[in-house]
RNA sequence: GGAGAGAUGGCUGAGUGGUCGAAAGCGGCGGUUUGCUAAACCGUUGUAGGCGUUAAACCCUACCUCGGGUUCGAAUCCCGAUCUCUCCGCCA
């Protein structure tokens, strides 16, 4: 949520920054009408109030002497109507104006580009020579067949299109990937791990900005009005919701493993072959609440902490800045980093880091004080992908495959698979 | 799933339909005393909105889980929801 008294102060730097995102920057004018006539009338509905109000001690006094309270009580009751009148008024147009906030993105930081989709920009490429094939590399569903990782079939059988079955050493892999990146993010980059429901209600949800309007997106079960996760992120964002952390309690770090359920509506038919696209998928998420001055900086941080886990799978990357039509609604700069798949041929996305500055904070009302009395504030929240693990499966296996159909395992991940140097039938 | 009990400030815990943002204690903060620490004593200590300010203060309004209702007036009475606890049932 945006704050209004920054739409008020400087309306034409809100509208700037929504139309870099190709939003209706005329909303801000709506918006500022009716809270213009909601602060208007609230005064008058307060001051209503406050004269009804000074009669109160007065009738006490006139019933308790045993006089006639007729008069004051009928003055009452005719504030009381004029209030009440006012009061509906105010009502209305705090729920319009609320409907609007609750539906305004995220302003992109002036760093970000204006632009959709094609505009994202490349920020560093790969430091080191991707790997050169002395044979054409397969595609991961190939691999993963041949040694009886990945039953795509039965995925199928069991729960529909976009679902897949771990078997043998694809299972093991994928709990060895999950430990790999736990023990990472906290034993080396500070998080503290955390377990959390696999299912959100609704109150989570639109406070993380995952429901705006409609949401094809997720899951969603009707009988109990509760969503299953699209990503960890919106849970994380929730731990916190509705407190005032007292004192200084900042910055604090969360790393969650989940699995990621998604629907995938419309996208049916693109980039779905093997591990591409699946409706579910396991992933690790790092997130952190800072202070508002050093958001940007952690979210540096966190993308050098993402690439890292990407380093030590020895796993070519590069780092876009994605344009300001193409981040997430609570963000205000998302770095999105992909991995080369060498035997499909193309970049896939692993993991997605963005600064939500305020916007989340707002919404869930999680605020901090930096010391005992201090007035309270909004942290800025930040999510990032520690990483996603199918994408990086399959890159995994079509950049370590060998001509002999075996998959060498990169050192780092080892430890994991007890000790294991190799993927073989 | 059934039955009952409860929900008050950072915590514990009072509260008569009227002057209650709410006693008291604890905690926090500031101070006095003290060689230091502790104790003692004094003071202070919620959040949000509106208005205002360089920043404050002052002022007004709201908030005793949440949402309705009764009333001139609700922490207090009524209804609904949520949550917590206890008992029963079921169960990994």
């Amino acid at each position: 949520m945006l704050d209004i008294r920054l739409i008020r102060a400087e309306p034409e730097k809100v509208k700037e920054a929504l139309a870099k995102r190709r939003e209706d920057p005329a909303l801000i004018d709506e918006l500022l009408s009716i809270d213009e006539e909601r602060r208007k009338r609230q005064t008058e509905m307060e001051s209503l109030r406050a004269e009804q109000n000074k009669l109160g001690p007065q009738i006490a006094v006139a019933k308790k002497s045993g006089g006639d309270a007729s008069e004051i009580l009928e003055r009452s009751s005719a504030l009381k109507a004029q209030f009440q009148q006012t009061e509906e008024i105010v009502r209305s147009l705090d729920a319009r104006q609320e409907a609007i906030l609750f539906k305004l993105p995220n302003l992109p930081h002036d760093t970000v580009q204006a632009g959709g989709e094609e505009d994202a920009t490349i920020i560093r490429p790969w430091p080191y020579d991707p790997r050169v094939f002395g044979f054409t590399p397969k595609p991961h569903w190939e691999i993963a067949e041949s040694l009886r990782m990945i039953d795509f079939e039965r995925g199928v059988k069991l729960s529909g299109g976009g679902f897949v079955l771990y078997s043998g050493l694809g299972a093991r892999l994928e709990r060895a990937l999950i430990n790999f990146m736990l023990d990472l993010h906290t034993l080396k980059h500070g998080y503290r791990e955390v377990g959390v429901p696999y299912v959100l209600n609704r109150d989570s949800m639109t406070a993380s900005g995952h429901i705006v309007k409609f949401t094809p997106e997720m899951y969603h079960d009707s009988e109990d009005d509760l969503f299953l996760l699209p990503t960890a992120e919106p849970a994380l964002v929730n731990i916190h919701r509705d407190e005032l952390m007292d004192p200084n309690p900042l910055p604090l770090k969360y790393v969650a493993y989940t699995p990621c359920w998604r629907r995938e509506a419309g996208a049916a038919g693109k980039d779905t072959r093997g591990l591409q696209r699946i409706h579910q998928f396991d992933k690790v998420e790092i997130f952190r609440f800072v202070a508002p001055e050093s958001s940007y900086e952690a979210l540096e941080e966190m993308t050098h902490e993402v690439c890292k886990t990407l380093e030590l799978l020895q796993l070519p990357y590069r780092i876009l800045q994605l344009a300001a039509g193409d981040i997430s609604f609570a963000s205000a700069k998302t770095y999105d980093v992909e991995v080369w798949s060498p035997g499909i041929g193309k970049w896939l996305e692993v993991s997605s880091a963005s600064n939500c500055t305020d916007f989340q904070a707002r919404r869930g009302n999680i605020r901090f004080r930096r010391e005992t009395n201090a007035k309270p504030e909004f942290p800025h929240l930040l999510n990032a992908s520690g990483t996603a693990l199918p994408r990086v499966v399959a890159a995994l296996l079509e950049t370590h495959q060998q001509e002999d159909g075996s998959v060498t395992i990169p050192e780092a991940l080892r430890p994991h698979l007890g000790g294991l140097e190799k993927l073989t039938a």
